[in-house]
DNA sequence: TAAGGCATGTAAGACGTTACATGATTAC
DNA sequence: GTAATCATGTAACGTCTTACATGCCTTA
């Protein structure tokens, strides 16, 4: 019974959905991809896909253009059931939590001088608003026809990224909001 | 100029915020924190520990108790500058997304038979739920007077957590309606 | 013709995971 | 007395990061 990482699964579902493709193309995908962060180093993923391809997961097969030698990557069958195993359910214990940077750092906002933690807030919603914008212009992106059929699942993802960066701005709200009440601002 | 990982931060803050500690301690916090997983394995605390200490962040001194020997840490000076330049700001780029583990299967769900695809939105919500109630439980932990005073900056870090789980069901709500509406589900 | 993107990889070192190993103390 | 918890570590292994290395193709 194949596990994979969420990196692996990561590549292994990009493959799957673009096949045939390079590990080239995974690594660009990687490096774009605005709604989730996965490593794209070289380092990374062709070591990756041959390991992926060893365990029968992944199939490849060397072609030459031109001058070029390119390796062209499937997912095999064995790959697909892998995948869908990953998807769940049933899901393991980590599926639960986000990990929010900014959750991890607000335990630690008080090292800042008062002056500072507002400067932090502020920053912080900045970010999350241009992250907002962000996937404004995606959204619309998935939506287009023009792009051909609009994908639903890539369009919920989008979602969920934009429904969660909501919250966190209404976190931050919150938490000015409180901050300032408690006197601990400025 | 010393730069942190995350796992670093959150090891130097728990001491910080504790000190005197032990790496023990540490492990435990780790393990038992429910709004973060952090490598709580004595293969990866003892050694970043000690890593700590040689860059200076760290300092410890061993005592011996009964006939047992402890190893107490404080966060030193450089290791409190350390910590203030991790919770920023400036942030980092990866500070502006949210990882949602949900969000990353998502994209593959479409992979699951159409029955086995409102099977995984139950259990996605079932899971949400636990984390909801269990979130729910914290908060009325850090707002409990008999606990000592409680920490405004835990508990706007619970307060994150719960937000986001509530656009998380949100999320998958609409998730479910959609995907009936377009006919993926049964 | 130079820059940047496409395309593939390797090597050294840092780090995390898993398993092993030891021993003291506490609660049942 | 025995199981769980406190407490500290090490060793082997696998993986990720960073940097290096090569060469083709397209566009300005």
């Amino acid at each position: 019974m194949e596990t994979l990482t969420d990196l692996e699964a990561a590549a292994l579902g990009c493959v799957h959905r673009h096949q045939p493709c390079t590990a080239h193309f995974v690594r660009t995908r990687f490096r774009t991809s605005p709604s989730a962060r996965f490593s794209d180093s070289a380092g990374s993923v062709y070591p990756m896909m041959k390991r992926l391809e060893q365990r029968g997961l992944v199939a490849s097969r060397e072609r030459q253009e031109g001058r070029r030698r390119v390796r062209y990557l499937k997912c095999t069958a064995k790959g697909r059931t892998a995948l869908g195993r990953w998807v769940g359910p049933p899901f393991g214990r980590d599926v639960g939590l986000t990990i929010d940077p900014l959750r991890t750092r607000m335990l630690y906002v008080e090292l800042l001088e008062p002056a500072r933690r507002a400067a932090w807030l502020d920053e912080a919603e900045q970010v999350l608003r241009q992250q907002d914008a962000q996937l404004d212009l995606l959204r619309a992106e998935a939506a287009d026809p023009e792009q051909g059929d609009p994908d639903p699942w890539l369009q919920l993802a989008h979602e969920n990224a934009r429904l969660e960066n909501q919250a966190r701005l209404d976190w931050l709200r919150l938490a000015r909001r409180r901050l300032r009440r408690q006197g601990l601002l400025d």
